[in-house]
DNA sequence: CGCACAGAGTGGTCTAGACCTCATCATCGT
DNA sequence: ACGATGATGAGGTCTAGACCACTCTGTGCG
């Protein structure tokens, strides 16, 4: 089976970019978890690179979490461990992973005034215009969540002009501004009456809230609320290494070496207190 | 400023250990954040060592979220984002972190038999004995969470000679099972009449419940189940890139390159719906 | 005064080897 | 039969260069 380079999708110029999308297509395609890929000499025949370019394109596949290296033994798929940490999905992808039917029951959707909590977390203006949707979104009939999303207008003006999209996310990519990365808040809190009648909450009032900031390439894109039916909600995290944490000594003048960057606002914060 | 290599801690015999060492205690005593580390052929120079080398030590910190690299620029201590992620942190480490005092009511400290429940989180047989510590943990006076602990007796059985540990991952290091990473699973409820008592809750009963596992290197040394006050805990969340998920076929028969690993137990999955 | 351009310095990619440790397995000897 | 051993081949570390792409800055020209 000579040829592999043919797979390479988005190589551009870099060989170990080629090498890396073989492999990812491997893994996607025709491996289970556990195989072991080439070793590392026969990809560097194959390709006909040297093995540090070899190396750096499975050193880039277990940095992701695709690919596990063993000494002496060789590179194998890694276990889905990753795919299980908390993603950037949709409700819907989320559901359908899950076998479950989504569907969803809109309450509002308009264009609104920004509050001074969405203005801060999305890093606009007060009172500049948001999209604003309301939504009940259940799973196999039974609600499940209810969700209120902002995104600024000046971003997407057109973004809910066929409507509201079944999936922001979607409509986002669509329109330029994919989702790259977010930052969630959660804690627990009592429902509102508003919210227990909406989900069809019973005796248990506890449900659990999420504030969730998503960031395109741009900078912030969408903020949401979302408050889940504590019964049939729960999310799983990782907890990395403690380490001896490395931490700088203080921060300088300049915040960041790309400027891009805008100050993190509110009191995000690991586990954190707020009194 | 010869002789950098002298800082080197832990160097042992590879040398981009020392060099990533040196940078680490960089990073730790007199760089903040945003200052640029030396070039990548000062260092070559100050350590004798090859560029590949120092690139190796350089991407280890990269890949940790200790340092940016940006092209034509240099290298750089990142903004500490990483820092507020979700870690392996002891509650008094946490507390001191954000200035607030410490407190442990022990309300009890023994050896009993492992339920069902804890015998499989922890991989070991039911009816195994295990040390059990039961505490409220508090801040600045004021009662935070609730906290039971089971740690195997077999893999540490002199854990609690010396009376219950202040911090239970203290004692693990201290006894040569180091946590090195940990999975958690995060929910709301209503706080049972006990837990209302205990944390001192008025009207508002929602907490937040979070079953941890913890392992060392030989596997799961530790389950906890901790319940917060609502009020004055939160949790951030980093999220990743959804990208297109790269997803291996299916799952072969073994499961896992290094079979120390065992099969997760439980309906622990990525944003979970526990229906 | 202001702008363009060149040079220096940075990280990014890459080579063609080398020797190491470790895991596995077939073979040989007891 | 069974255990020791060595061959094989995997990944781990490392060298001494090379050229490329990018950023910044200083200089000189208009």
């Amino acid at each position: 089976m000579g040829r592999a380079q043919q797979d390479a999708v988005s190589s551009g110029s870099h060989k170990y970019l080629a090498v890396r999308d073989y492999l990812t297509n491997l893994v996607v395609r025709e491996l289970k978890v556990g195989d072991a890929i080439p070793s590392e000499r026969t990809l560097t025949e194959r390709f006909g690179v040297s093995r540090m370019t070899v190396r750096q394109a499975v050193a880039a596949l277990v940095t992701e979490g695709v690919l596990e290296r063993v000494q002496g033994r060789g590179t194998f798929v890694a276990p889905q461990r990753m795919d299980f940490e908390l993603r950037l999905t949709t409700f819907g992808e989320e559901m359908q992973r899950r076998g479950m039917e989504p569907t969803t029951t809109v309450l509002a959707s308009q264009t609104v005034a920004a509050t001074p909590e969405v203005a801060t977390e999305l890093e606009i203006a007060p009172g500049d215009d948001v999209h604003f949707l309301y939504r009940v979104r259940s799973a196999d009939g039974a609600p499940m969540c209810i969700e209120q999303v902002w995104v600024p207008v000046a971003l997407v003006p057109p973004l809910f002009d066929d409507g509201p999209p079944a999936s922001v996310y979607e409509a986002l990519r669509a329109h330029g501004q994919a989702p790259v990365w977010g930052e969630q808040t959660l804690a627990a809190a009592d429902a509102t009456d508003a919210e227990a009648s909406l989900l069809g909450l019973g005796r248990s009032r506890a449900v659990l809230r999420a504030r969730r900031r998503t960031f395109s390439d741009t900078g912030p894109c969408m903020y949401s609320h979302a408050s889940y039916r504590s019964d049939r909600y729960s999310v799983w995290v990782p907890l990395r290494a403690p380490g001896p944490a490395i931490v700088p000594r203080g921060r300088s003048a300049r915040r960041d070496p790309h400027d891009t960057s805008a100050p993190v606002a509110g009191a995000h914060d690991g586990t954190t207190t707020e009194v």
